[in-house]
DNA sequence: GAGCGCCGAGCAAGCGTTTGGGTACCATGC
DNA sequence: GCATGGTACCCAAACGCTTGCTCGGCGCTC
């Protein structure tokens, strides 16, 4: 292990918040972990609160990065882009994610975790602009409520992420497929091939 | 008031589990919002938990019953119909749904709760039978996975829910047709004129 | 000997819960 | 009219436990 001893125990906590989330986890469960006592956890942070920020932000300014390369004048195949990105950037990040479903209120009620708003608003920004693009170029339906649409994608995407690995058996790419075809196709059979592709 | 003392209870403990989870929520906070003692509260519950399965039990036999009468022979008017009657009865449901989004580990793993496992295996046989038979009618696309799509359609319908009362403005009605839209027909813009109705 | 990593023991606060008692109300029987 | 008992509800205080966190000291390595 070259790594330090100190990214060592985020990842090991990561591992708890992942399945039981912030709140539900102790530090003792995490020292545990980790084979030590829980003051000692102490040596290495100066609170339970930094092991979360470390995972939060790590895992924001990684899917904020993601984001950054997609071409923005195919909003359909920049939605692809981006929603591909995004699984795999989410499966390293499980716990994050499960913290932010989990645990929001408890983060974003806190002035520390400020960031955390703003974060969260700029990747919306970007889906909303790639949406809208959609929209005025006549790819997505003119009807589409940019906004509402966003909020249902980002926790159906987000959504998989939390259920226990193997749980159905799905692969992470099984997962993206599905619910790429049902978010530009939706379930009804078409009357001759299917559209995508 | 006609009801009665206890179910009042029930009521104020479930605004409170709809906005901060069950595990997040304290008994004391209950008492406070009842003007009364923590203690007090033992007078009418013997648990904490077992104020949450009234709640939870409750919610449950009230989706059962809502699915109980779709009409299975035409799986999409059967699936818009149970996604319809859902949302009516999520709304009524707000503590049932954050408890069970949030805290599902919690009450799945106490063997007093196992009628929850059972309950929610119920609720996915209805999706899943009406996804395999449109499947075979030829109404939805042959290759869909039936249990990945529930998952996936299961969590996006419970998710609006959660959303903060009034957040985006949107009425439960936008909700569930943008739901339904993004459902049956996806994203994509149509070459001619909509295929929904 | 300096610094990193951990131990051992404990603290204050918060948690769900228990206990014993008190108050109001209402019906009953004399 | 008045004591009697029962019921519904709540208070005040505490209990045992868990939580995040503190602090002095010990062993190891370079």
């Amino acid at each position: 292990m070259s790594t330090t001893r100190k990214t060592h125990l985020v990842h090991l906590a990561g591992e708890l918040f992942a399945e039981k989330g912030f709140r539900a986890t102790t530090v003792r469960e995490i020292a545990d972990a980790a084979g030590i006592l829980s003051g000692s956890l102490y040596h290495h942070f100066d609170s339970k609160e930094s092991i979360g920020e470390a995972i939060l932000s790590e895992f924001l300014t990684d899917v904020l990065a993601g984001y950054r390369d997609v071409d923005a004048d195919d909003p359909r195949a920049a939605i692809e882009k981006v929603v591909r990105a995004s699984t795999a950037t989410l499966g390293r990040h499980r716990a994050a994610l499960t913290m932010l479903q989990r645990d929001w209120n408890y983060f974003s009620a806190q002035p520390r975790f400020a960031y955390l708003r703003e974060a969260m608003h700029e990747i919306e920004q970007v889906w909303i602009t790639l949406l809208e693009r959609g929209k005025r170029d006549g790819q997505f339906r003119p009807d589409l409520d940019a906004k509402l649409t966003y909020r249902l994608l980002r926790d159906v995407l987000w959504m998989p992420t939390s259920w226990r690995q193997g749980e159905g058996g799905w692969q992470p790419e099984e997962v993206v497929d599905g619910f790429l075809r049902l978010l530009f196709d939706g379930i009804t059979a078409r009357n001759g091939s299917t559209t995508r592709n």
